[in-house]
RNA sequence: GGGUUCAUAGUCCAGUUGGUUAUGACGUCGCCCUUACACGGCGAAGAUCCAGGGUUCGAAUCCCUGUGGACCCA
């Protein structure tokens, strides 16, 4: 018989051809009615080529878990946002054009910023269609647009209103070259090299001299405290006296604070405005009064008197020289600090107190507690990281930033009396550059007023997305029908911070959870297990591993080689190999397209056995699938596919499919038995790989439209005939090594007796191995 | 320093509530064109299940201690 398909191998130029006919049918399109399925899905950042070959795997993914509701019955909601606020771009836009942007106009840096953005987003569309997303392109969002940012604004008016915005001077990062505060995420750590000194601090009304360790030597002007560890017992007669700060000459008393490492140093530490975290923990926990000795320009206030303007290094220079002078440095080490270096600048940060925006989120934390036990978290072991994280939350969130590529807060204040003023939510606004919506000052009715120029932090976008895709504000009849969504979909690393603000800020203007599930995913870590960066030179690009080997292999790897939750390797090799199942699956269908589809028939023994496998690898993938655990239906199929069907069952009926020494309903049995499993075989594989599948399956004309219209399989055979199986394929094995040893072709006649077991398949084995009678 | 997590053949991975001989794949080596497939088939070799201790009739699996790695936070 002629078979259907006639090329011997799957060709992923056709994944082109398919991809036309799943968009010219709008084959996804989403409607609004019966069971709806909505995925935040998380919007990209375009940060250039190439595209992190673990977040290709990772959308790939995403799309397996719409396609699965989709087949489930569901309505689903797969919207595409691309991610375009924040610094990355601000830097590479520096890079690329060699400025600094606050140096630069305004209008001007933000236009080269958001045409960098577009050319590197089309590129990233164009990778994640080619994946075969089934996700909605045709309206697909940005978080930089008027839309989405006005949406940001008016979810701050909105909680601005209800008094959960408050501004308050406290000590940040701060990045004195460029002139910015920074968030923690902006900072890289560096060994440097340095200066520990010992310096010889008296104590006050005795003889004694306390050695103090410290890197930073030209704080001692604000030192506040001195610290030991209460359970150093070297100190304890000294605790609550006073020292003499050497040089400054001013008293600070002597405290006790486990943060204090024996082992450090001398034992005894300084505590200054601001050596570091530490030093802020520190003040904050010990009520200390911080002293200004770092000004925004890098250089020393008026408090450190004759190093007043000074650069904090000559300032340090100096210091040791006067201290040498007056013998009160005791040694001075040369040890390696690891210190925070700003990625921007590539200096070391300072720890500067300066007026910023919070939104209040300590009070919301047992709320958070509440709603996030209720989310689905897929795997259930990385719920312990947001709730760990609640655990550590101290201090409310620091929300604005000194930069520009964002969306701006929307304060005018008054010129007069500087009482801030919010517009009314709905429109985009732009302070820095818009006049003002408010025309009369409500505290001293003065008529002029001055724009704020900074913008939010880029989780405040980040964290509504929940709210955008469900048309918040909008549209309150698709609201209610959309929110909260069924999933978010996100990877690890950015549970603290997007996952987190996503259900603080939700929760905050709903009083709901954003969505049922959470559906973390690990990291993708080169081919020996080490995080991939382009320094390391170990990048995987995804795009030529699509291009070369299809889309569909990409995806059969990403489903098999990833474990949810856990952190995969990715190799080329290693998806090159995937592809080999393809072409397996390829060259099964391949050989039954040759038969007439039979719709029914009355199986014999071997065909119930394999059914009954069949029945226990759809089962299985179900549970997989309900788990948006695609590692095991992947496996589950593969294994099936290639271990038991091809090997074994297609190897025992084919002489009855010829119908050589068979009925014709003997023949019938096995043709029907053949196309039930490839057909539900090519069902179940249907979200991991979307293209084959459906071109197999319309090939063999399993029906007369695309696979992705059909529902799940269910098992459906009562009986259960897998006791069978390893008697079954050990027996097979058995002869191909008698064969074997025997220097027979696999044709060749031989005499075997079949065991007691197994005869009931008598007749297919027969016919299988040519026995002799 | 705190936390999460992992440890099974040369490599990657499975092992559900503890139960005969530890799963599969890649790679290696042999043989083989067999009416779907050489991008294939069959076979073989390859594992003190990180170490030590405990619970148990029985531990890769449960508990404790340690070692090593990855990541997050400080």
């Amino acid at each position: 018989m002629e078979p259907k398909i006639k090329e011997t191998s799957w060709n992923p130029e056709i994944e082109k051809q398919i991809l036309k006919q799943w968009e010219d049918s709008k084959a996804y399109e989403f409607r609004l009615e019966g069971d709806v399925f909505v995925i935040d899905t998380p919007p990209p950042y375009p940060s250039g080529r190439p595209w992190h070959i673990g977040a290709a795997a990772h959308y790939a993914q995403i799309d397996m878990i719409a396609r699965t509701a989709r087949m489930q019955g569901k309505n689903v909601l797969f919207p595409i946002g691309i991610d375009r606020n924040g610094l990355p771009v601000e830097l590479y836009t520096e890079k690329k054009y060699n400025i600094r942007m606050h140096e630069t106009d305004r209008a001007e840096f933000l236009n080269l910023c958001s045409t960098a953005l577009n050319d590197l987003e089309a590129e990233m569309i164009q990778i994640m269609k080619s994946l075969g997303l089934s996700g909605n392109f045709s309206e697909y969002y940005r978080t930089d647009s008027e839309q989405y940012r006005s949406l940001t604004q008016a979810t701050f008016i909105e909680l601005w209103k209800k008094g959960m915005v408050y501004i308050a001077n406290r000590p940040n990062n701060y990045d004195w070259v460029t002139g910015t505060t920074i968030a923690d995420a902006e900072i890289i750590y560096e060994e440097i090299p340095t200066k520990l000194v010992y310096m010889k601090f008296k104590i006050k009304d005795s003889d004694m001299i306390l050695t103090i360790a410290s890197t930073r030597p030209e704080l001692l002007c604000a030192c506040q405290a001195i610290i030991v560890n209460p359970d150093d017992e070297r100190y304890s007669s000294v605790i609550g006296k006073s020292a003499i700060i050497p040089v400054i000459n001013r008293e600070v008393q002597i405290r006790t604070h486990p943060s204090a490492e024996k082992e450090f140093g001398s034992g005894a530490v300084m505590a200054c405005s601001y050596g570091d975290q530490n030093d802020v923990a520190l003040f904050r926990e010990l009520k200390l009064e911080e002293i200004v000795a770092i000004g925004k320009n890098g250089r020393m206030t008026e408090v450190a008197g004759a190093y007043s303007g000074l650069k904090i290094k000559q300032a340090r220079e100096k210091i040791i020289e006067d201290l040498q002078n007056q013998n009160l440095v005791e040694k001075i080490e040369n040890i390696n600090h690891r210190t925070p270096i700003s990625e921007r600048s590539k200096i070391p940060i300072e720890i500067i107190a300066m007026e910023e925006y919070y939104l209040k989120q300590k009070e919301s934390v047992e709320k958070i507690k509440e709603l996030g036990s209720k989310i689905v978290f897929h795997p259930s072991m990385h719920k312990q990281i947001l709730m760990n994280w609640l655990e550590s939350i101290t201090i409310d969130w620091p929300i604005s930033r000194r930069r520009f590529y964002g969306t701006e807060i929307p304060i005018w204040y008054c010129k007069k009396c500087s009482e801030p003023h919010v517009p009314e939510p709905g429109r985009y606004y732009r302070p820095w550059k818009d006049p003002s919506p408010i025309s009369k000052c409500t505290k001293c009715g003065a008529t002029e007023f001055v724009g704020e120029e900074r913008t939010f932090d880029t989780w405040m976008d980040s964290s509504v997305s929940p709210l955008y895709v469900s048309k918040y504000n909008k549209d309150k009849e698709f609201f209610k029908k959309t929110y909260p969504a069924s999933i978010r979909p996100q990877s690890k690393d950015i549970v603290r911070t997007w996952l987190y603000y996503t259900v603080l800020r939700c929760e905050q203007l709903t009083g709901m959870t954003p969505w049922k599930d959470a559906w973390i995913m690990g990291y993708g870590v080169d081919e020996h297990g080490a995080k991939m960066s382009k320094s390391k030179g170990n990048v995987v690009d995804p795009l030529p591993v699509i291009q070369k080997f299809g889309a569909d292999t990409f995806r059969f790897w990403s489903a098999s080689e990833i474990n949810l939750g856990y952190d995969f390797r990715c190799s080329e090799q290693k998806i090159e190999t995937t592809k080999k199942f393809l072409s397996k699956l390829w060259n099964i269908s391949r050989f039954l397209s040759g038969f007439p589809i039979i719709k029914s028939a009355t199986t014999t023994p071997t065909d119930n056995w394999i059914l009954s496998e069949l029945d226990k690898v759809v089962s299985e993938c179900r549970k997989g699938f309900e788990d948006y655990n695609f590692f095991v239906p992947s496996t589950s199929i593969r294994e099936f596919t290639w271990n038991l069907f091809a090997a074994h069952y297609i190897e025992m009926v084919k002489g009855r499919a010829y119908s050589t020494g068979f009925s014709e309903e003997e023949r019938d049995a096995a043709i029907f038995t053949l196309h039930k499993v490839l057909s539900t075989l090519l069902a179940l594989l249907a979200p991991i790989t979307p293209f084959i599948t459906d071109y197999l399956w319309q090939q063999i004309q399993y029906s007369d439209k695309t696979v992705h219209k059909e529902k799940f399989p269910q098992a459906e055979n009562p009986q259960d005939w897998t006791r069978f199986t390893k008697p079954i394929t050990e027996f097979n094995s058995n002869i191909w090594n008698k064969k074997k040893e025997q220097n027979l072709s696999l044709k060749d006649a031989i005499e075997v007796e079949i065991p007691e077991d197994l005869h009931q398949f008598a007749k297919d084995l027969k016919a299988m191995h040519n026995l002799k009678p």
